[in-house]
DNA sequence: GATACGTGGAC
DNA sequence: TGTCCAAGTAT
């Protein structure tokens, strides 16, 4: 409190913050919104890009609201974490239906809108409104596990709720936008990870994990878990035409909402491809040719990813239905794809590489 | 409280 | 090459 912390911060902020973000240019609440959903877990230098094709297309709460959700998915292709899509396309139609298309600069009513969270919320009101709200993103609790040596994993209940109690009692009264991005700012420039640069911290004086020289040790690390495997075909069915066969995949799960390969149960046996395209796809293929496959590591497991790919007889050509489309290889990629789809759909023979 | 949810960068 | 993990939230 009269500790100087904030106070610090700011002015080094001042100096070496972060101020030309994209996200800092015409500020308003849907903007920063956007912003703090692309930003969860994920790291700045990736989501510039996406964040500025997406204002292109979605301008304002209201156009998000009016777009089909596929629109917005196929705008999230390759961010990952798409229940953040899903969850950003629901919350502009309850701002614009329950708001009047007004973001409330409230903690409790934001929280009530899908994917905001405590810590999303009050980056809103501090960034958006500029009034006072505290965060706890992963730079804060690495900068404040360091400052005040709490020991533990942030993923316990008991580390983080001290960090939010340190993290409350260091938020100012005023300059909270300024304080909010500089203390973000700290823990991506100078007290990061691995290799943090003491030397040119402003919190320094005060900071418990330097003085002991153990900064390595805050915050606590994870206890680390085997990932199980799994194993799964992913098929490339071509018609005569060059077309492809996408399937929309179901919306909760892995990639959920995106549009991707068919799959087909890992149990099948290479051989017996063929006869489960016609069984289960009605189609009549030839001979799969097997592609090399590749493991994709997710947070809980790894998965084989097993491609064949499968010519197929035009006449057998399964109709068009709405969770399944014959495209050309260009008119998928504009769909919401996951990124190994992606990779998988431009570069067959680069899966030998992954 | 534990788990599910993506991707790419860093080491 | 494998592991860790980053502007977290939902279930």
């Amino acid at each position: 409190m009269t500790d100087r912390f904030a106070e610090r911060l700011l002015d080094w902020y001042d100096q070496h913050g972060r101020h030309n973000l994209p996200w800092h240019h015409n500020r308003n609440a849907y903007r920063v919104w956007v912003s703090e959903i692309m930003l969860q877990q994920t790291q700045v230098a990736t989501v510039i890009p996406y964040f500025q094709a997406f204002m292109a297309r979605f301008p304002s709460v209201q156009s998000l609201a009016d777009a089909p959700v596929d629109d917005v998915l196929s705008h999230w292709s390759g961010l990952g974490y798409y229940a953040r899509a899903r969850n950003l396309h629901k919350a502009a139609i309850q701002v614009c239906e329950q708001h009047s298309g007004e973001f409330p600069a409230d903690q409790e009513q934001l929280e009530a809108l899908s994917g905001i969270g405590r810590s999303t919320a009050a980056a809103i009101i501090a960034q958006a409104f500029g009034e006072r709200a505290t965060i706890l993103d992963g730079n804060v609790k690495r900068v404040l596990a360091r400052y005040h040596a709490v020991p533990g994993w942030p993923g316990q209940t008991a580390v983080l709720n001290q960090l939010w109690q340190h993290a409350e009692t260091h938020t100012p009264d005023t300059r909270v936008r300024d304080y909010t991005q500089a203390i973000m700012d700290l823990g991506a420039l100078v007290c990061t990870r691995s290799k943090p640069d003491c030397d040119h911290c402003p919190l320094q004086p005060g900071c418990k994990a330097r003085a002991r020289n153990e900064m390595r040790l805050y915050p606590g690390s994870k206890p680390k878990k085997d990932k199980p495997e799994k194993t799964t075909w992913m098929l490339i069915l071509e018609d005569t035409e060059g077309r492809v066969l996408l399937e929309r995949r179901p919306p909760t799960g892995i990639w959920g909402g995106l549009w991707s390969l068919p799959e087909l149960d890992p149990a099948y046996g290479a051989e017996e491809l063929q006869e489960a395209c016609s069984r289960e796809l009605g189609l009549n293929c030839h001979t799969p040719e097997l592609i090399t496959g590749f493991r994709h590591t997710f947070s809980h497991y790894h998965l084989h990813i097993q491609p064949a790919r499968l010519p197929v007889n035009r006449a057998s050509a399964v109709a068009d239905a709405d969770n399944r489309r014959w495209l050309h290889r260009d008119e998928a990629l504009t769909l919401g794809l996951p990124a190994p789809i992606r990779t998988l759909l431009t570069e067959p023979e680069q899966a030998r590489l992954l």
